[in-house]
DNA sequence: AACTATTCATAAGA
DNA sequence: TTCTTATGAATAGTT
């Protein structure tokens, strides 16, 4: 279609080359864009020339993504499905464990206890006793340790209050007042607190039922259990 | 381009859009050839019709994955960001998730209380003593069924035993033997493992470190904590 | 980039 | 659908 036909083969000269490049592709996309029009069709073009330059065509009213989600759905080959799996099969694996997990803690809080044989229920009664024994035995160094410090707290501010009492015995006769701990987490509550206050406490570190819906990723969920 | 000059605008009359569509794909496919021949260029051509027949060309030499991986490349958008975005929240949380659960076993098996004040102490060391309450219960439970389960089989093999002894007393004089249980897990080994056998079993439902390493997921990899 | 002689693509008809 | 063919479009080589 020019001054002479040509063979379809590889143009040599590279400046002819471009140029034919040049004028096809827009001719091409001339086509492409006509074939939107009159057919009512979709339509993506990419092209990249022989020097690495990009363009593309896409129909108006789409993108390239949602071609290419029609394409993949058209052709059955989901072509992120390599990725896809591996994701999936992360994402299975971590649910497995969470579930494991749950029950795990289930089991320790005595909730959910079927299914367990004699040996099985024996270890962990074993277990929650060794596990009891810590939690008192740290309980007990907390609270001397924050009694110790209370105490030495106690110390140095009643000194503090009777050195102030000799400077004012020395200078005049200034009304005394007594000396008051504004603290109220002091050290007599914490020791209430240690050994049975009356109110119950529900004791759950974090919440093991976390808000997982609404996780789904789109157009490719990942149909987990 | 043809019998007369046509306006570039929607072909109303289906079969002749249909028409119109067979035709000039195939001239937009060869064109892509040419293109791709003649000047060594890379392109990824897709069609759909209005009647949703999908049509692709694609440079011999490379796929479709590939002229789309490029065109990410030129673009600088990744088509497929917002999906792996959403994964990788799913996956964090999860990550997230799961290590609190593994912190509040740690904290119920007495591995990791720092950090812990009184209160949370007290708490766990009230929920730790009703868990075992409700393991103790279970276990008696189990032991007691167990027991009457055996009560009974051992009760049917002695009637059976008996009724066997009369038979053979009523016939002849063979030799007779006693009645032997040969299952191993009889109801007295059951109470003796009930009460503290002297094997120490190491409570460990599901193990709590699985294997997570080498789950990366290529080129998009997850990059969590 | 513009021109133009040619070849090519294709609209309409068979 | 496919083939034919008159006609307009695309473009190779030139300027």
């Amino acid at each position: 279609m020019g001054r002479g036909k040509i063979e379809i083969k590889k143009i040599e000269n590279p400046t002819n080359r471009q140029v034919t490049y040049s004028k096809r592709r827009s001719g091409i996309m001339k086509k492409a864009k006509e074939l939107t029009v009159l057919c009512d069709a979709q339509v993506s073009l990419i092209m990249f020339s022989s020097t690495g330059k990009f363009s593309e065509y896409c129909s108006p009213g789409s993108d390239t993504k949602a071609i290419f989600d029609r394409y993949q759905q058209a052709t059955g080959i989901n072509l992120w499905s390599a990725q896809y799996e591996k994701m999936q099969n992360t994402l299975k694996h971590l649910k497995e464990i969470n579930h494991n997990l749950r029950k795990e803690i289930r089991q320790r809080t005595g909730e959910e206890l079927d299914g367990m044989d004699i040996e099985e229920l024996r270890g962990l009664e074993q277990n929650l006793d060794e596990a009891i024994k810590l939690v008192r035995h740290r309980k007990y160094h907390v609270i001397s340790t924050q009694t110790d410090t209370y105490k030495k707290k106690l110390k140095h501010s009643q000194e503090a209050h009777r050195s102030l009492l000799r400077d004012l015995d020395m200078k005049d006769e200034h009304p005394v007042y007594g000396f008051v701990d504004e603290d109220p987490s002091n050290y007599e509550g914490a020791l209430a607190l240690a050994n049975g206050g009356s109110h119950v406490y529900a004791f759950r570190v974090q919440p093991s039922q976390p808000n997982l819906h609404g996780m789904g990723c789109g157009p490719h969920d990942l149909r987990l259990a």
